[in-house]
RNA sequence: CGCGGGGUGGAGCAGUCCGGUAGCUCGUCAGGCUCAUAACCUGAAGGUCGCAGGUUCGAAUCCUGCCCCCGCAA
């Protein structure tokens, strides 16, 4: 069975490394081109090009994934399905359609829920207990084709979008390979999704994430994990940004403005008060410095209570 | 040539504008106090001040070039 992969970023690298060690077929992979990524405009290669082309796959880099170029290199690739993950543009009937057995995709929630760009983002902003991954055969509209397998997994209290990403790319190069073997032996069902059911997960952004103290420490708690590392939760302090990390709800109710430090030790710890309760914060990360213990901000830039993030 | 912050003992920072033999809060090690301690007291070790040139009697500090880290933006 000849695969085209199609997938940019680190989640579809480990799917397509998993589809590469288990001696898959794979005929060519589908990437973004390489973008002028970080400071200086240097041109940045995704991950998967890198993948396939240490394993000597073809690579194809469209612009746009569509015209009659790109769907000559594609025919000439002769797929007989198309695996995508996370590879960053809506794709047409016409491309899903080229591969005589079509094209699936592990998506990183349990559809219908989360449909979307930013699933396991959301998936701990909004408190699930559990998210999982779903294989679906796609259809012209977004994250909505019939799906052939899930698997769930439980979200830690700990957990950030970054370790929940790992477990998922890893959970969802499992399951590609269990459909592809269903799909071989045209043992797969298809099962429509609960249109009810659904609901979205949009793309986050660094605007999205901006803390807002005068939530509950509850909720800003999940924000800041579910924005960890990206596109990571911020605040100011005299004007300068400070990413937040590694946040922890303190049982403190003290009757502080929210934002307004509540106190600040290199040995217990900085508190900020919010809009119900008071929040941990671990890891603090300033404009233009690295990411650190809250306490090594504390001893070199001496935050003291009462200084208010907004 | 996208905008900007930064590289100072193990960590986070001050000192740089107004050159003159390195400092703060911690950490580490040793000793002390204590029933005990992450607490407290005393002492110690540990730094080519990112790299290379230049100016100067003298450079962390001024000039030139380079390397690395990071925020914004894409």
């Amino acid at each position: 069975m000849r695969v085209v992969f199609w997938g940019t970023p680190r989640f579809a690298d480990t799917v397509l490394s998993s589809l590469v060690g288990a001696g898959r077929d794979v005929v060519g992979a589908v990437t973004q081109p390489d973008r002028p990524a970080g400071r200086g405009r240097k041109l940045q290669p995704p991950p998967v090009k890198l993948t396939a082309e240490a394993a000597g796959i073809p690579v194809l880099q469209p612009e746009k994934p569509r015209g009659p170029d790109f769907m000559q290199q594609l025919a000439g690739l002769a797929p007989d399905i198309s695996v995508v993950a996370a590879y960053g543009h809506i794709l047409r009937t016409e491309v899903l359609e080229l591969p005589p057995l079509g094209s699936f995709n592990v998506h990183a929630s349990l559809l219908p829920e989360l449909r979307g760009a930013a699933p396991i983002n959301w998936a701990i902003i909004r408190g699930y207990d559990a998210t999982g991954v779903t294989i679906m055969r796609m259809v012209e509209q977004m994250d909505a084709g019939p799906m052939i397998l899930q698997a769930a997994l439980d979200i830690a209290p700990d957990m950030t979008a970054g370790t929940l990403t790992e477990r998922l790319a890893e959970l969802g190069a499992g399951a590609v390979l269990e459909a592809l073997s269903l799909i071989e032996a045209a043992a797969a069902e298809e099962t429509p999704q609960d249109e009810a059911g659904a609901t979205y997960a949009p793309k986050l952004t660094a605007d999205d994430v901006r803390v807002d103290w005068t939530k509950p420490a509850v909720e800003i708690e999940r924000w800041i994990r579910g924005a960890d590392p990206v596109p990571a939760a911020w605040s100011e302090l005299d004007e300068l940004r400070v990413r937040i990390f590694a946040p922890r709800i303190v049982d403190d109710s003290a009757d502080a403005e929210p934002g307004c430090v509540v106190f600040a030790d290199p040995r217990d710890g900085l508190v900020v008060a919010t809009g119900a309760g008071c929040l941990g914060i671990g890891e603090v990360q300033p404009a233009g410095k690295r990411r650190m213990d809250a306490a090594d901000w504390i001893r070199g830039r001496g935050i003291a209570a009462g200084q208010r993030l907004a």
